[in-house]
DNA sequence: AAAAAAACATGATGTAAATCATGTTTTTAA
DNA sequence: TTAAAAACATGATTTACATCATGTTTTTTT
């Protein structure tokens, strides 16, 4: 299934196996009735790397979930610098805030990494399923809280740290959250460009670029974009905080 | 009231004036009868600047709310330097979302910029609270959706930005949000000296100091740490995002 | 399979900001 | 109110990293 993400393509989720959403927290949480009528509430969407999902500035309309695939928040600068601030993989919530306001806008644009499957629910639906379910909205009180420590983490990393424990932390953080075991090491699940590197701990794609080098050689790291490997997390846990 | 900061007191505050409360929000949308029934799990806490009202890697016991005064969120790394995350105002909450899990510890500390009362409630009253109001567990998700953009914003800041420019935005942010108005402009509330200033963007104690210098000449600010005063808004708005 | 476009690589040079150092002024505490 | 301690100030030196530049390899597209 999902084999035919063309150009954000949407679909009913009705009828569709409810097996595939009991890897979604929120989702589970739900009594099976109410669960029921989420699902009515529901739509998938299809994106490939080419599409946004939102941008920066547009006003808020629904909330997300990924169902499928990574997304990444991206601000970018006057200048035209770009930061990005977050990869998203399947069960994170994404918007389950920012739809809060009347008249918000979106502070960053969402970017499917390759091909995705977002699940999506507009305000009204959202706000009610809160409303009817306590320990839904406490659960999202705990995805927030979350987000907010990580968020509040990268800026203490970027606050204090050298561009290449910044770089190893970054690795730390994707290996341990999102890396599946490989013969070689961990291997990270998504394409990364030593450009998206750079883009997520605040530096240039050439000295991203440096550093990964000097990883490589010390068998720190191994691969490039296509399939990255961690072959050392205790020695770049090491070097994260020296 | 509130005048005997001494080490850490605590008062009930069953039948206190529930006038001082309805300046913060949570309070206000909670029906009186309920209202009633949370100032019993309420308790007021007076500290110090040389208090700290925990620390981090503490287990969260509490859910807190600044009723007066100013609180910093503080992260240090292993070789000592600190970064200081936020400042809290009266009517902020924290740890709302810590106290979500099981055996949590906060992510940082908390410290009084001068002499602070919070408001505090024990994690068990905390999420009663929210489970019998589906609203307040709404304007609980709104004050962490709101807490999570100013993070990322501030990560974005920090990836991007010149020194003197994270230090203009510190300045925009904090007159915006908490100056009071001045005859010579507009003046922040708290005591703030250079070295808190770098704590916030990142940066030295002397290069904020060397920055806030340039400030002053070019009639941006005016004033030091006990009294700081925003002379040119506009100004600094410029140079923030230039 | 060939052409185009990203991604990776590495050197040379410039610069923002850290570090070290020393002195003055202001604030806090005894 | 005087001593001690922060806070503010400014110069000299070093350094991590950005920038510019040019070339190779890998990936994607047609």
């Amino acid at each position: 299934m999902s084999k035919r993400p063309d150009k954000s393509s949407s679909n009913r989720l009705s009828s569709s196996p409810p097996d595939e959403l009991n890897h979604i927290p929120l989702l589970k949480i739900l009594s099976s009735a109410d669960r029921q009528r989420v699902l009515q509430d529901l739509t998938e969407q299809h994106y490939t790397k080419r599409d946004v999902i939102f941008r920066e500035g547009d006003p808020t309309e629904f909330f997300h979930i990924v169902k499928e695939g990574t997304v990444k928040c991206v601000k970018s600068s006057p200048e035209g610098k770009e930061c990005t601030l977050k990869m998203l993989m399947p069960g994170d919530l994404f918007c389950c805030d920012a739809a809060a306001f009347e008249g918000a806008r979106h502070p960053g644009t969402a970017q499917p990494m390759g091909d995705v499957s977002i699940l999506r629910m507009n305000k009204k639906s959202y706000f009610d399923m809160l409303r009817r379910n306590p320990d839904a909205a406490i659960e999202v009180i705990k995805h927030l809280g979350n987000r907010l420590n990580e968020a509040q983490e990268k800026a203490k990393v970027l606050a204090l740290d050298r561009a290449d424990q910044r770089l190893a932390s970054l690795l730390v953080d994707l290996a341990t959250k999102n890396g599946v075991k490989d013969p070689q090491g961990i291997k990270l699940p998504m394409r990364l460009t030593r450009q998206d590197m750079a883009n997520m701990v605040g530096t240039t794609t050439e000295t991203a670029i440096r550093i990964m080098s000097r990883f490589k050689r010390d068998r720190l790291v191994s691969g490039t974009a296509t399939r990255l490997i961690i072959r050392d997390l205790a020695g770049l846990k090491a070097l994260a905080s020296a």
